[in-house]
RNA sequence: GCGGGCGUGGUGGAAUUGGUAGACACAAGGGACUUAAAAUCCCUCGGCGCUAGCCUUGCGGGUUCGAUUCCCGCCGCCCGCACCA
């Protein structure tokens, strides 16, 4: 029996197949046990799993199987984030319907995770482009709309006037379309939006109570609110036949800075500017290049900044018979504050790069601590941070936060136009979240459009409103749109003849409110709210980090939605978050620089250096750069390949040793090959401790020292592992497995005698339930050497005896002047002045000491010790 | 451009969150077993000295009895930026 190798290609189907058959992993919702839910981000269709999936979802596996075990009743279920703009590309290149290639796409993909031996709910699976999910979310619209959550508006977005159509920004390459390669115009559409802004207060506070989540996420969600105060503040405009308008309202979280202003900006979408560009060709073919690239702000604010001097003048507001010029900027925002600003260039760097280029005057007016007022001057870098007000009579003196109250109260106590000169008011970065999608595979948006009756919602028994089958992409633009007969309906409320709605849903809709849809995905409503409110919110989420702001905070506001609507009873829907790290890996080029898969590269790594060739030709290939693994750069594993050839725990093992979880792991053929011997080893342990404790073994000598000690590590280890697996620190539990294993070969060794044989047993028993929520297959085969009764699965966590856990002695470090010197142990607890004293008796200390008094001596209890000379 | 993060031996990383830096693993080298190979087992393994010493956590400062951990400044890499998912 030990002699045979582990065979994970047979035992693998073979466990998956037990655990199907039991049900092992299905999950009723009446279970009185406490509850508990994991879920990881559920996948794209794009046809095969990667090495990113094999990880999410090793860890995921890992909780729920812990959680298991721990006697809870767990959650953790899997679906299909299934519309998006990948099938509706190959629907065009490959003439096929997106329904079918996405359904195709699942099957593949589910095969592929089903050989991972995932201890998923199956009868939970859910698809996104699915009626049965899609209609539920109509409904939700529906009564969203309702509620007032809803709003239509305009907004831009990227324009392909050759293939006319809507681009997504990741479509538009160098200002220009990726299929046709025509320059990208802004456009203005109508589109719906939810109006998350409403809930930007809510959104931003809350975020202190989620203390399961990084906080880097939390800050990342925090800045995106971007919550400001500042100061709305009017301008006088100087008497002009340019335009009737008397004031321009900026709005500024800088009213320190007034006395260094030296002009207005106004956003190129400002309505001043349309009203001056409309008799100024030169302005209308400047705001007409500012429109000649994509909506991206990443775009914009790269673009060098530039500006259109329109010829008007503002007067100065704190400066008597002083004026100043209004600009147009291409960088000022028309969707942020009120689409005008005041321009400081001393103190804001992209106000700076405007008055250098066109020569405005640079007045500083915020002093840096130790700086001298007389000298001191701005040069190509703005001063952004703290200091005292000069250059600014009434405000001299004040620091910026005095400075800005004090402003604010004396704009406030003045008026332009019959209003308020200033007035202060508390900003938020966050948009509204537009979901209007021109395209075909998505979810439908159940409104009517009729021209008597206006914009009216699908009564409710007439959805879902599904998608048409019979579309073709041949055209550019919106295949519904195009379709010859879907969007021609009657009113509902008139029955004269009326249009359907063309736009579908985000995307990022249907991913906000899925984990609802779990706890109850055959349910005739959208969630039946009891059960999904004693799921909810999902103990522990993972996914990856670059979710951390957009789909995180949509899902938050869609649950706060679904709430007010009656849906759901909470605000929050991810009480635990983990985003985890990309998996990485070497790149390899050949001869003419192009990139090699790894499959066709063997690595030589005799000697000093590596080199690498090509399997078949044996060319040399260069060893490139790690990088995360990605079709471009050919540098991708296959994950059924892993699977095929080491079996689905090997590389669960792998994913989840060395790397911490939020890091990148580098995926690396020696790490598989490590893994997989780990494996043998565990199994070769589990075999040769069944052979020993087959011998004779009498009583057990409880006070047997080599026995006790093999004890005290198994039962640390236990708890350990525990530890880690609850902080997510997967790597640490497997060094530790690693650690028991290593202890308990060493056992096995010895000709262990009968207590020895006694804790052996034990501890490869424990050993199989420690792996078994990362190598679940191999621990299920072990667990049937053992002799054991069931499935390893259904076995709850191993007991710890809490006295093995306790140390009576410690040994402390000895420092002098912060240098190691020594160590003494002593009874733990021990007094600090107990302590002092044999440590300065010791010979080495009195040898480093060399004849020296002790300034101090610092002892920290069951710690360390340090002497300073 | 703005926001967020990361950086420890040849490599992935550990370090009870201010207390013995390098646990555990990979790679490499040496040895055992074997006719041989694979597999397995044992030893060495941050650097310089190679003795009892010194240096070392991206770089440069600072706080502290003590810093991988805290603070300031740099360098490098990564993620997000609202229509990729």
């Amino acid at each position: 029996m030990s002699g045979e190798r582990y065979n994970p290609r047979e035992s693998e189907p073979k466990w998956q197949k037990v655990w199907d058959e039991q049900k092992s992993f299905v999950t009723a919702n009446d279970d009185p046990r406490e509850p508990y839910y994991v879920l990881e981000m559920f996948p794209y269709p794009s046809g095969r799993i990667h090495m990113g999936h094999v990880r999410n979802y090793s860890m995921g596996d890992v909780v729920a199987r812990y959680h298991r075990a721990r006697g809870k009743n767990v959650l953790h279920p899997m679906g299909w984030d299934a519309f998006g703009l990948p099938a509706e590309n190959a629907a065009i290149e490959r003439k096929t319907h997106p329904g079918t290639w996405t359904y195709q796409n699942i099957e593949a993909m589910k095969a592929q995770l089903k050989s991972m031996g995932l201890s998923i709910d199956w009868t939970r699976e859910i698809a996104t482009c699915s009626p049965d999910y899609y209609k539920h979310q109509q409904a939700m619209f529906i009564d969203m709309l309702a509620a007032g959550l809803i709003t239509r508006k305009s907004s831009k977005v990227n324009w392909d006037p050759v293939d006319m159509t809507v681009l997504a920004n990741e479509q538009v390459i160098d200002g220009k379309g990726w299929r046709s390669g025509a320059v990208v115009e802004q456009r203005e559409l109508t589109q719906w939006f939810f109006k998350i802004s409403d809930y930007a207060e809510d959104l931003l506070e809350a975020l202190d109570g989620l203390t399961g989540w990084p906080e880097k996420v939390r800050t990342m969600q925090r800045n995106w609110i971007g919550k400001s105060e500042g100061l709305r503040l009017l301008f006088e405009l100087v008497a002009s036949d340019k335009t009737a308008a008397t004031s321009v309202e900026v709005f500024t979280t800088r009213p320190d800075t007034i006395f260094g202003a030296s002009f207005i900006g106004l956003s190129p979408d400002h309505p001043l500017t349309t009203e001056l560009a409309a008799n100024n060709p030169a302005l209308a073919a400047f705001v007409a290049e500012c429109h000649r690239h994509g909506t991206a702000t990443e775009t914009l604010e790269k673009a060098e900044k530039q500006g259109f001097d329109t010829g008007l003048r503002v007067k100065h507001p704190v400066i008597e018979g002083e004026t100043l010029p209004v600009y147009v900027a291409n960088f000022i925002l028309m969707d942020y504050g009120t689409g005008a600003i005041f321009g400081c260039p001393a103190h804001d760097q992209r106000d700076l790069d405007l008055a250098r280029k066109y020569g405005l005057s640079v007045i500083p007016v915020v002093l840096p601590p130790g700086a001298d007022p007389a000298s001191f001057a701005v040069g190509d870098e703005a001063y952004v941070d703290a200091g005292n007000i000069f250059n600014s009579t009434f405000l001299d003196g004040l620091s910026i936060d005095e400075a800005k109250s004090k402003i604010a109260q004396y704009f406030g106590a003045r008026s332009v136009d019959g209003k308020p000169q200033g007035r202060i008011e508390t900003n938020y970065r966050l948009r509204d979240w537009g979901i209007s999608r021109q395209r075909y595979w998505g979810c439908p948006i159940p409104v009517i459009h009729c021209e008597v009756c206006g914009t009216i919602p699908v009564p409710k028994k007439d959805l879902p409103v599904v998608l048409p089958e019979d579309v073709n992409f041949d055209k550019p633009g919106n295949a519904l749109d195009h379709h010859p007969t879907w969007k021609h309906v009657h009113c509902p409320h008139c029955g004269a003849a009326a249009r359907r709605e063309t736009d579908t849903m985000d995307t990022f809709v249907d991913s906000s409110w899925y984990f609802a849809r779990f706890t109850a995905p055959q349910a005739d409503t959208p969630t039946i709210p009891d059960v999904a409110n004693r799921w909810l919110p999902v103990d522990q989420y993972i996914g990856g980090i670059e979710h951390a702001i957009l789909h995180l905070l949509y899902s938050r506001f869609f649950t706060r939605a679904m709430k007010a609507t009656g849906h759901v009873g909470l605000d929050e829907p991810f009480k635990g978050m983990f985003t985890q790290g990309m998996v990485t890996h070497e790149t390899y080029k050949g001869q003419q620089g192009e990139w090699v898969p790894p499959t066709d590269v063997i690595i030589d790594s005799g000697g000093e250096a590596r080199t690498a060739r090509h399997i078949q030709t044996g060319v040399p290939i260069a060893i490139g750069s790690v990088e995360k693994m990605s079709k471009s750069k050919k540098n991708v594993v296959d994950p059924d390949q892993i699977v095929a050839t080491y079996g689905a725990d090997t590389a669960r093992w792998f994913m989840l040793s060395d790397s911490p979880p939020e890091r990148d792991v580098q995926w690396t053929e020696a790490g598989v090959e490590g893994a997989s011997r780990f494996q043998q080893r565990v199994w070769r342990l589990v075999n040769d401790s069944v052979e020993i404790s087959k011998q004779p073994t009498g009583t057990v000598a409880p006070d047997d020292a080599d026995a006790k000690a093999l004890r005290k590590i198994v039962h640390r280890a236990v708890a350990g592992v525990a530890t880690d697996i609850e902080g997510l620190g997967f790597n640490r539990a497997v060094a530790r497995i690693y650690e028991l294993t290593n202890a308990l070969a060493k056992a096995r060794d010895s000709q262990p005698g009968p207590a020895l044989a006694f804790a052996l047993a034990e501890g490869v028993e424990r050993l199989v339930q420690l792996i078994n929520p990362m190598m679940p297959h191999l621990a299920e085969s072990c667990w049937e050497v053992l002799g054991k009764q069931g499935l390893v699965a259904d076995a709850g966590w191993p007991e710890v005896d809490p006295a093995l856990l306790v140390d009576d002695e410690v040994t402390l470090p000895i420092q002098v002047n912060g240098k190691r010197r020594g160590e003494i142990t002593v009874p733990k607890g021990m007094a600090a002045a107990e302590v002092e004293t044999q440590v300065l008796a010791l010979d080495v200390v009195q040898k480093a000491l060399d004849g020296k008094t002790p300034k101090k001596v610092v002892v920290v209890q069951d710690r360390i010790v340090n002497i300073v000379v």
